[in-house]
RNA sequence: GCACCCUUAGCUCAGUCGGUUAGAGCGCACCGUUCACAUCGGUGAGGUCGCAGGUUCGAAUCCUGCAGGGUGCACCA
């Protein structure tokens, strides 16, 4: 028996070098595992591709969590002899990323991105993120994941950036991505357009006010914001409503704070009589309701706030912010008795989720993403459109989560996902923002041309915007693989087996994820998608910085190790729900890695003793104990591919130290210490064997100390314990 | 407003989509320990499965309603 058995197990001294080990040996790599002949050529292929840690810094514990999870089925169907492929990465996170940089740029040299230029400023991101990345690398390689470096990826490096290209020219040449001047989320705090689930709402109380324009207005509207009626084009009562009958159609003038405004009474039935008056000012330049309602009965469109959220307007209003202008216009309401009501109301407030600035709805000239602009997809294997048919965005969407399609774990997300789809409107892809893809798109003049490369000839001007970052990643199960280029890797791992993430990024990635494969490749990303909660802390409170409840999990590993760290955020943490964890738990599952080192001791010592053949046939009574663990892999077997994870490691676990180690352990000691050596070489064998089949079973969940024990087997099937085969479980 | 989820032991949660006396971990109480392991072992207490109905031979599990908690989406000016 190796001498390491006689001190406690200790996680520190093991782990680096295991996982040096496990690295080197190649076997990360599906193509390595087949010229070894770990698996065969023609084996089935299981693929995941990392969903890509933003380089904003450093890993939290929900990453950890989520490379627990994937580490675990990875290694599973690895063990299984499947062409086995988890690729790696690291998201550019543009907005994310630039406001961290540039958060750092103020503090410590007290200078704007404007101050350094786009070049400078780009130099000092990339550093940055190069930094960020590298920290990322080492912490995911801290966790144990049985990723394959050498094919890791970037979504902002060359090949993504050719990915990102095509996918944009072969949008806007289909029709699906197009220019126009529409009512965005403007963020004044960050200077940018933001996407509808970037924003955040907040329930905040606000005033309500009820007035008139003016004296000789007959209508009084009711309003939050009173500085936007500048901009008011229409008044809009419900056909139906007797009270306005008389006035619809007829147009109005009027003198509204200093402003001369000319208004016209429409009927529209998107009108509730209930709510306020039953009439509402029309501002389509900051509503996008409103601009809807505008477009329906051909009203202009009078722009009266800016990206700086002051006022546009001549007169006293000129260049106020917003609130200023509210707080004057109030006023003046009430000296010149226009204000017929006030009262506080709470409100859900749109603000930026980055940012936290409140959110200035603005008509701007961007790029969007058409979901539900017809198509023809050349080519389709997406159950319900055939190939060469007329579809949208949103039909490929709705159709790729489906039996025969991508299952989605927990199944109860499948409903928020179609609810989601079914109040998804186009999606703006261009951002004011430095770092990310530039959009490939040049003007010269009244001339525009969209190509992978810039145009030939001269004074031809690259858009100086960027790509939101959800349309690189967007592209991420496939551009990992080589597209556009018709790679090997590409037509054996797509589309990937299962993606693995959180729920709280279930529209931004996933639906774009499925829009994206389902328009260029013709196909679904992934068939399974699995969902894990967040991990809060012990109290249930959301980790985060400013409460100090966050706990990093190279910290947990330090203290507890790497495999109490994974079975902490696995066991108790059924798929979509929550989980809480506290430092204690940890602790508790680094004592289970030293029970099972024990356990191994004990059967070890005797192996020794006993001078272990394996072909020592069992004793007959000793068959219901193989076969009460044989019904145990079984059915983590079935836990493991029903994503049950919480479940099967509960049941290893429980097993391990409870049934074999307190029971069976216990019994053998009568039959170890006795004199009948038949019996005793017996029993030694069978509970080898037992701690076999437990090693493999809990390989993926604790793989260092499993391997570590493995090492010291003096008989085994396999070299390292990562490719040796799953208990049979007949 | 629309939708989804949760409510089971003191705490955190399972209960694999109807089937015998409802389980685990932690915690608690008591006992034990010359050795695989104190990073231990044994024993035990503790639950009207949120409430009220219904379906069924049978319900923690299915249906309806109610109460409390949470989440997503939309949003009325």
């Amino acid at each position: 028996m190796d001498d390491k058995f006689l001190k406690p197990y200790n996680p520190q001294a093991c782990e680096d070098a295991i996982y040096e080990r496990w690295e080197t040996s190649g076997y990360f790599n599906p193509d390595v595992c087949v010229e070894k002949g770990v698996t065969k050529e023609d084996a089935e292929p299981y693929s995941i591709v990392l969903p890509p840690p933003n380089v904003t810094g450093v890993l939290h514990i929900g990453h950890a969590a989520m490379l627990a999870i994937e580490d675990i089925l990875v290694r599973y169907h690895r063990m299984n002899g499947y062409r086995t492929l988890w690729i790696p990465g690291t998201d550019h996170a543009a907005i994310a990323t630039q406001a961290r940089v540039e958060k750092d740029l103020q503090k410590k040299e007290k200078k704007t991105r404007h101050d350094l230029g786009r070049e400078e400023f780009l130099k000092r991101v990339e550093t940055f993120a190069q930094e960020s990345h590298n920290t990322i690398v080492h912490q995911v390689r801290k966790m144990g994941s049985s990723l394959d470096w050498g094919r890791e990826a970037f979504t902002l490096d060359e090949t993504r950036q050719q990915a990102v290209h095509e996918a944009f020219k072969r949008f806007y040449e289909l029709g699906l991505i197009v220019r126009g001047d529409r009512i965005v989320n403007w963020d004044p705090k960050g200077q940018t357009v933001i996407s509808d689930d970037e924003i955040v709402y907040e329930e905040r109380k606000t005033m309500f006010y009820t007035f008139r324009y003016d004296k000789d207005f007959p209508i009084a509207i009711s309003t939050t914001r009173p500085e936007t009626k500048v901009g008011d084009t229409a008044v809009a009562v419900h056909p139906d409503d007797k009270r306005y009958k008389e006035y619809i159609g007829k147009e109005f003038d009027a003198v509204f704070c200093d402003v001369p405004i000319h208004v016209k009474v429409i009927a529209d039935n998107s009108v509730d009589p209930e709510f306020g008056t039953g009439a509402l000012g029309v501002t389509p330049a900051h509503s996008v309701a409103d601009a809807d309602m505008a477009e329906r009965h051909g009203l202009p469109t009078v722009p009266v706030i800016n990206e700086y959220a002051r006022m546009t307007v001549d007169g006293h209003l000129k260049d106020m912010k917003v609130n200023a202008a509210r707080e004057t216009i109030v006023g003046w309401l009430r000296t010149e008795r226009l204000m017929e009501h006030e009262e506080e109301i709470t409100q859900n407030v749109s603000t930026a989720e980055r940012t936290g600035a409140i959110i200035e709805p603005l008509p701007k000239l961007q790029w969007f993403v058409a979901v539900n602009k017809p198509f023809v997809l050349e080519h389709s294997n997406i159950p319900s459109i055939e190939s060469g048919s007329t579809t949208t965005l949103k039909e490929i969407m709705r159709a790729s989560v489906a039996p025969g399609a991508i299952h989605i774990t927990p199944e109860r997300f499948e409903k928020t996902y179609y609810h989601w789809i079914d109040n998804l409107r186009d999606w703006c892809i261009s951002r004011q923002i430095w770092y990310g893809h530039r959009i490939p798109v040049w003007y010269k003049g009244d001339k525009l041309y969209v190509g992978t490369t810039a145009p030939q000839g001269e004074k031809w001007e690259q858009d100086p915007d960027t790509l939101d970052t959800w349309f690189s990643s967007g592209l991420w199960t496939f551009s990992t693989l080589g597209w556009p280029e018709d790679t090997s890797d590409l037509r054996t791992y797509h589309p990937t087996s299962v993606l693995e993430t959180g729920y709280d990024i279930l529209f931004f990635w996933i639906a774009r994820m499925i829009l994206m494969s389902g328009a260029l490749v013709g196909d679904i990303p992934f068939r399974d998608v699995y969902m894990h909660g967040l991990v809060r802390d012990e109290k249930g409170r959301k980790m985060s910085k400013s409460i100090g409840n966050t706990m990093d999990p190279l910290d947990l590993i330090a203290k507890y190790g790497a495999d109490a760290t994974r079975l902490s955020l696995i066991i108790g943490a059924a798929a979509g729900n929550d989980i809480k964890l506290s430092e204690q738990r940890v602790k508790g599952y680094k004592n289970f890695s030293n029970k099972l080192w024990n356990i191994s001791r004990f059967v070890l010592q005797y192996a020794d003793e006993v001078k272990l053949d394996l072909k020592t046939p069992l004793h007959s009574d000793d068959e219901k104990l193989v076969d009460e663990l044989c019904e145990l892999a079984q059915d983590v077997t079935a836990d493991l591919e029903g994503f049950r994870l919480y479940l099967a490691g509960e049941k290893l676990y429980h097993y391990t130290w409870h049934r074999f180690a307190d029971e069976i352990l216990e019994e053998s000691k009568a039959v170890l210490a006795g004199k009948d050596e038949t019996a005793k070489k017996q029993r030694v064998r069978l509970l080898y064997d037992m701690l076999v089949i437990q090693l493999k079973l809990l390989h993926p969940f604790i793989p260092f100390v499993t391997e570590e024990i493995w090492s010291a087997l003096p008989k085994k099937d396999a070299d390292l314990l990562m490719i040796a085969r799953w208990p049979d479980t007949k």
